[in-house]
DNA sequence: ATAAGTTTGTGTCTTTTGTTACCGTAATTA
DNA sequence: TAATTACGGTAACAAAAGACACAAACTTAT
């Protein structure tokens, strides 16, 4: 008795995150069949939810919060791709479940988030019974293809110092917080480039009055 | 009469092409669709088939030949992303059809080519009625995504060296032929560098015996 | 309080890549 | 045939980024 209370609860309360964030584009049988199969999870921030290698067996909604999506060289060293934020899937997970391969990404929790898993055999079925789901994975295809072009453009028409001040923006926006809590090693692994590089860099925009650093974490000024 | 005869002939000829490509992902019906309302073009060499800006009213299958796609920065200079073969499609513009935006890349024919033009309203209305469809759209998402992240790979975790060995093997795996037929210049625009620049490297893999260079085209020897 | 670990600042050196300039030769055109 | 253009080789130099070493400042654990 107790615990169905408890059960439909939580499901109440699932069906309300996911109208907040899905309302709009979904269905409301979509809604309630996402409700009733999927798994509603809460993650502390820094939490590896996808690894390269891994199989994945269901699809995440993101409800709120963020998740950083990565690539690894053979060395081990890693790249920042881009960030998922509220409403988005990745797209790239998405592509694993289809085709049962492998992840090509790993994804890291970047804040707390509320996280929808949804199993993989339902989204093909919803493909075909909803506009709407159909509709939603197709613009996450093309969102992050578009993502990828943007990263791509980065790294490869971008010097370093541009990419540390696109980074360090797109964080404060991330956290809602001019002040980025990370140490300079982090934010060169992020970038795939050495600590010292990162430092020598984040010196010369302090000397230009853009931030101002402290230990552990840097306070933005005017971008 | 004799018009219609001829007419008929094409589209004899156009299933037939979509049979080679398509005929084991495709159902039958759907394969009779494409013939009835796609547009069968042969292009040549060089032509600029979906440039940067422009509106897409057409999803182009690639029936023979390749498509080099690529994307540019804000001087106007180039970056080969990745190529098109046969049975490809290009998920960027698809992206753009269905979400009526702009297209982000540009695409230019390697070799000739043979495309089939679907129009898109078509698309979205098979997405619904084959499954055949429906996996080759996705599959094909899956693998431009893939293609891309390793475009990043080797933009962000190689050197120049290695990227133009990486170049010169795909070049000659696509035309089928060692004797690779670019000048040093053409070469440097594709990997985004200068052209003195891929002059030095050539003449480093040339000294290791590598390759032969000819004024006009390379000949590989054992990369 | 001391020791150990973490974080940042800085100097020096090397490698990689980009830039400019100039020359010789091959190909094309007038 | 002469002039022009395209292509490639090379040297010299500059800029960007990475590698290494070490010190100072700050935090945490003992």
């Amino acid at each position: 008795m107790q615990k169905d209370y408890l059960y439909r609860g939580i499901l109440c309360k699932m069906k309300e995150e996911l109208l907040k964030t899905f309302g709009t584009q979904f269905e409301e049988l979509l809604i309630d069949e996402i409700t009733s199969v999927g798994r509603l999870i809460e993650v502390p921030a820094g939490e590896t939810i996808m690894d390269i290698g891994n199989y994945v067996r269901a699809m995440p909604l993101l409800l709120s919060g963020a998740i950083k999506v990565l690539r690894e060289d053979d060395e081990g060293d890693e790249l920042l791709l881009y960030y998922l934020e509220q409403g988005d899937t990745c797209s790239v997970t998405m592509a694993c479940c289809m085709g049962q391969t492998k992840s090509e990404i790993r994804a890291i929790t970047e804040t707390e988030a509320k996280i929808v898993m949804v199993p993989v055999p339902k989204m093909e079925e919803w493909m075909a019974k909803y506009k709407g789901w159909r509709n939603y994975v197709f613009e996450s295809y093309h969102d992050r293809l578009n993502e990828l072009l943007h990263t791509v453009d980065s790294i490869a028409f971008k010097n370093l110092d541009q990419r540390l001040v696109a980074y360090l923006k797109k964080k404060a926006q991330l956290t809602n917080d001019d002040c980025i809590q990370n140490t300079h090693q982090e934010i060169a692994y992020d970038l795939h480039t050495s600590r010292v590089v990162v430092s020598r860099l984040l010196k010369k925009l302090e000397k230009m009055k853009k931030l101002v650093l402290h230990r552990s974490h840097i306070q933005l000024i005017d971008l």
